[in-house]
DNA sequence: GGAGTCAAGACACTCAGTGCCATTCTGCGT
DNA sequence: ACGCAGAATGGCACTGAGTGTCTTGACTCC
């Protein structure tokens, strides 16, 4: 990390608070780190790179985490990445910080955050989508699975910055997941496709049942010979 | 609608469909349509704003869609309203095309549509979370139903664009939407309560259950932690 | 026919972002 | 210690988006 990126972004975050990011021109962070404002856009493509420092370089980190073991579900795949995420920006606890305020104020910084959300979103999908047969319903139920550990660890990770950043988010972000886990771990709904007609299934049993043999019951009920 | 921002519309689009979206400045569209630079941010925000018209009315019309009957299901208006959107997009079917081929090409423009999306998809979590109990689990669960709901707009927007806009797509929209309120219309599967010893448990659950969930519920409901 | 209103045009300005070239700094081998 | 190559920096100019403001012209209402 160079000496002039730093002093670079020291000095953005300061004006940012004092004076507003909108009204903050690259020339006053420029001439505030005492460099040219060109040098600026050598070490940043724009102003809000400032706010999104390293951001491809944690995509890419997840994309690699992603395609690391192909033969592991797609959820445990992503819920592993997603804490790459998570960890990243409790580790950059200061700038997640400052991000959080100025996000919830800047309307361009808060598209900017969205698109990025979704790029993960998009790496979620596509890797619940491999060795998934095409159609409708598979696709579908990758993006919502998707959608919904990005939605898990947005919620978290608000969670712990509206705290201050002072708690320890991770059992957190377990407890979400495994709620998201359980819901789209396995295959497709019973039934290849959505149920011709809104069936509901009415089972009735005595408690001292085993659950072995309730299932063996349930599975031979719902798809008879 | 004014003549002008007609002119400037068709100006854009033949411009774009020539020369590229990035290569077309402002002024040429202004030019070809015959009228000045600034007459054209009088008509519109901005070059994307070309792409995107009336968008903002749209949103607005979607958000009185939610707001108009306060007593139904969150899910039935949330679906009522993507129906708007669908509409819409089917009624603009010429520009939707273009906006299509654009977008799957041009990356501001991508990231455009992800934020208008997202603002959909924001508006759809607000009315799905009225009335219910902060939580969690009762977030996650808006959210990820917005998701859902917006993920299945878009699966069958893309398809019926994708196929040249001669299909109608309302069909599979509405088996779409089935699916997504089959999953989240209600709780989690009926058994809340500790069934006493020796008593008969019913349990009523729809056909789409996956009997992995529906395992889980039960184990949870007979012998909670 | 004259006053008022509204859209368009024209011009100037700020600022983001980029290309280009000269200059300076830095590390490194001799 | 010296010089050299390559990289980093600074300065300059340029394009293009977007905005403020004043002028002009057309249309309307009285």
């Amino acid at each position: 990390m160079s000496e002039i990126r730093e002093r670079l972004a020291r000095a953005a975050t300061e004006l940012f608070q004092t004076q507003g990011y909108d009204e903050t021109t690259i020339e006053q962070i420029a001439s505030q780190a005492g460099v040219g404002r060109r040098t600026f856009f050598r070490h940043y493509r724009s102003k809000e790179d400032v706010i999104f420092p390293n951001h491809d370089e944690l995509l890419l980190r997840v994309h690699e985490r992603l395609s690391l073991h192909p033969d592991e579900t797609g959820i445990e795949a992503v819920t592993a990445a997603v804490k790459i995420v998570l960890r990243h920006y409790v580790g950059t606890r200061e700038i997640s910080l400052l991000r959080y305020k100025l996000v919830s104020q800047v309307p361009a910084l808060r598209e900017r955050e969205i698109v990025s959300v979704a790029r993960y979103q998009r790496a979620f999908r596509e890797r619940l989508s491999e060795g998934v047969q095409a159609g409708v319903e598979s696709s579908l139920r990758a993006e919502v699975a998707a959608a919904s550990v990005v939605a898990a660890h947005n919620l978290v990770l608000r969670h712990w910055l509206r705290g201050n950043g002072v708690s320890d988010p991770f059992p957190e972000l377990e407890q979400a997941l495994r709620y998201v886990a359980d819901t789209f771990d396995q295959g497709p709904p019973a039934g290849d496709g959505i149920p011709a007609d809104n069936e509901v299934i009415v089972l009735a049993f005595h408690s001292s049942t085993p659950t072995s043999k309730l299932v063996a019951e349930l599975t031979k009920a719902r798809a008879p010979d």
